[in-house]
DNA sequence: TTGAAAGCGCTAACAG
DNA sequence: CTGTTAGCGCTTTCAA
C-alpha cells in the first residue's frame, strides 16, 4: 500500500471539482456549498491529506518555523530553554528547528545560514563561546528576520534579549560565602567577552567590595569546564592552601573542582566552601550537594519565544524598541557552602 | 538596507539573462558561456544569493533534511546520538530536524507528523517510554519514508536498527558484581515493553544463572528515574538490609539510589555495591564514582545516519532486507561496585 | 457557489 | 550557448 501522497490536485480529480474548491472546503471558506465541503473534508480525512508545508511556505513567504541556535543541548540549562520554546511555539502552531553550535563560531555561522535557507520566520540564539564577530546576526537583522538572544547575548547589537540577572546572582552567592566566614574566595571565571562570564565576575567582585574586601587578580582563574579544571589543576591546587571558598561560573566546573579538592584531601565545605551557578540537576547529585544559583531555563525559553512571536505578529507596543527581560536569580543553599 | 532576498528571478533581471541561464551558471552547467557564468556567479555572490530550500524541496520532492525524534535531549546519551547524526549528515549536505517526545506518546505522534509535513527524506527514531502503539511508524513505511530506530526500537516492526548489546552489557556488569562477592542483587528495572529495559533485565537474570543463582521476583523493582526512586524509597529501603548490590537500568537512577542509601547510613560499596548503565558524565562526578556500562551514543548516531543515507541513495546491497547493527557494551569499573 | 489562472522560487526537458 | 515552458503544491484574485 505504498500510496502516493495526497495533494489538493488528486483530491480534486477524485471528486471532480477544482483544486481551489478543495482548498476552500478544507479551510471552511464561507461561500462553499455545505455538501461539497463535507464531501471534500471526508475524502481528505480518508486519504490522510496533509498540506505540504514547503508549498505553503513558498506561497506565504513564511514557514511557521522558528530557528534555535544554542551552544550545546547536552547542558540542562539549554535543554530547558528548548523545552520552554517548544511548549510555547507548538501551542501557537509554530515548529522549531534546533541547531547546536558546539561552542564553535564557524558552526554557528553555518547554523544561522541553514536556518535562513529554510526561511525560518525568526530566530532564538544563545551565542557560542568562540563567537567574537557578530556580522551574521547583523545580516539577519538586515534581512528583516527577528532575533531574540537568550542568556548569552551580544552587547554590540540592539536586539531583544532574555537574560538572567547574573550580576545579582553571583553577588548573592558570593555574599553567602562571605557571610559563612569565607575571606579568600577563588573565582573560576568564564570568558569575559560573554556577558554572562563578565557579569558573574563583576558580581563576585562587588560582593567582595560589599564586605570591604578588594579582589585579588590571582584569585580569578579562567576556567569554565571540567576539562579545564583538569588542565589547570596544578594552578588550582597551588592556591588551595590559601583559600577558603570557590565560586565557579557554572555547576559542572564546581563539581569538577570539588572532586579535585576532595581527591587531594580537602574537606568540603570544612576547609573550602564551593558554589556554582545554574542549578543543574548535577548540583543535587554530587556529594556534598552544591550550593548554587537557580536559573529558570524553561521560563526563559518560553519568554524568548513569546517575544519573538509578538514581533512576528507585529502587535507589540513598541514596534522598534528592543525589549530586554531580565529574570531574577535565586540562591540555592546546599551542603557545599 | 533591509534588502529584498535575492532570487534567480531578480538576478536574471539585473543581468538581462533568463532564469534558466542563471540557474545553470550557478551550478556550473557544462554548456554555458564562461563569461556569463562568471558574471552570474559574481553577481550572485555580491547579493548573497542563497537558494530557497522550500522551492528546491517542492521541485525535487525531497528536502535534504532528515528528521530525528528522541525522548529527551537533556540526556547525555541522546545528545551524543544527535551530535553523531549531525556530524555525518552535515558532511553529506543534509540538514537535521530534531524533535523531542518528552517520553510522551501523543507528542511523539505529533513529532512524526510534523516531520512528515516537512517532507523529511527519512527519520531516525528512539521511541518514548509511553509508546505502545506503533501505527505512526507503519504509516511512515507506507509512505515510503525510510526509518532507522536507534537504541529504543520496536520489535514488531521490520526496520533498520542501531542498538547496544544491552543483554551482554547488563550480564557483564552484574557478573562483575557477583565476582566481587555480591549475592543478593536488586534490579531497578526499566519498562519491559521497551527492548532496552527487557534486555537489561534478562542480562541481569542470566548473570545470576551463570553463577548458579535464580533471581527473586521481589528483587526486581520497576524504577528508572530519580523521581521514582524518591516515590519508591520505602520499598527500596525496606530491602536494603537484605541486599549487597544494586544494578540500575541507567545511571541517573543509580546515582539517586546511591544517594538514598548514603543518606540512610549505608556505605557504598562497603555494604551495598551499586552499578548503572550508560556511562553518563554524571557517573564520574558522583561519589563514589559509578561502575557502569559504556554505551557509544555518538557512534550509534553516526551509524544510524549512515544507514539512513544509504537507504536514501538506494545503493545498499540488500535493497529490502532491514539491517541491524549492534554495538558492543563496555564495562566501566569504578568505585561504587 | 465554483473554476481558471497567476505566481511563490526553482529545475529540466525541449526548442532554437 | 540560451530561452521558453511546464510543473512541484498551494493560495488567491478575478471571472463566471
Amino acid at each position: 500500500m505504498k500510496s502516493e501522497k495526497a495533494s489538493l490536485k488528486n483530491i480534486a480529480e477524485a471528486l471532480n471539482v477544482s483544486v481551489s474548491t478543495v482548498s476552500r472546503a478544507l479551510k471552511n471558506h464561507p461561500d462553499i456549498n455545505d455538501d461539497t465541503c463535507k464531501r471534500v473534508q471526508e475524502y481528505a480525512r480518508k486519504v490522510h491529506y496533509r498540506p505540504n508545508v514547503l508549498a505553503l511556505g513558498l506561497k506565504h513567504q513564511r514557514s511557521m518555523t522558528i530557528g534555535v541556535v544554542v551552544p550545546e543541548i547536552v547542558h540542562h540549562f539549554f535543554s530547558s530553554i528548548i523545552s520552554g520554546i517548544e511548549d510555547l511555539a507548538y501551542g501557537e502552531g509554530y515548529r522549531v528547528m534546533i541547531c547546536q553550535s558546539n561552542e564553535d563560531y564557524l558552526r554557528e555561522v553555518m547554523n544561522v545560514q541553514a536556518l535562513m535557507d529554510h526561511r525560518v520566520d525568526g530566530m532564538l540564539v544563545s551565542i557560542s563561546k568562540s563567537t567574537l564577530d557578530h556580522q551574521h546576526f547583523v545580516d539577519l537583522a538586515n534581512h528583516g528576520v527577528p532575533l531574540v538572544f537568550m542568556d548569552r547575548a551580544c552587547n554590540d547589537l540592539v536586539s531583544d534579549k532574555v537574560l538572567t540577572n547574573d550580576y545579582e546572582g553571583a553577588r548573592m552567592v558570593v555574599r553567602h560565602l562571605l557571610k559563612r566566614g569565607c575571606r579568600n574566595i577563588l573565582h573560576l571565571a568564564g570568558p569575559q567577552h560573554l556577558c554572562v562570564g563578565r557579569e558573574r565576575q563583576e558580581g563576585y567582585i562587588q560582593a567582595l567590595n560589599d564586605y570591604g574586601l578588594t579582589h585579588r587578580e590571582d584569585f580569578v582563574i579562567r576556567c569554565d569546564t571540567p576539562s579545564k579544571v583538569e588542565s589547570r589543576k596544578n594552578k588550582i591546587l597551588g592556591k588551595a592552601e590559601n583559600i577558603d571558598g570557590i565560586f565557579c561560573v557554572n555547576d559542572f566546573t564546581a563539581a569538577a573542582v570539588m572532586r579535585l579538592l576532595q581527591d587531594n584531601g580537602y574537606d568540603i565545605p570544612g576547609q573550602v566552601a564551593v558554589a556554582g551557578f545554574g542549578d543543574d540537576p548535577l548540583a543535587s547529585m554530587v556529594r556534598p550537594t552544591l550550593t548554587t544559583v537557580e536559573q529558570r531555563g524553561y521560563d526563559m525559553g518560553k519568554t524568548a519565544a513569546r517575544m519573538l512571536l509578538n514581533r512576528l505578529s507585529g502587535d507589540t507596543i513598541d514596534e522598534d524598541t528592543p525589549q530586554t527581560k531580565v529574570f531574577p536569580a535565586f540562591l540555592k543553599v546546599r551542603e557545599s557552602g
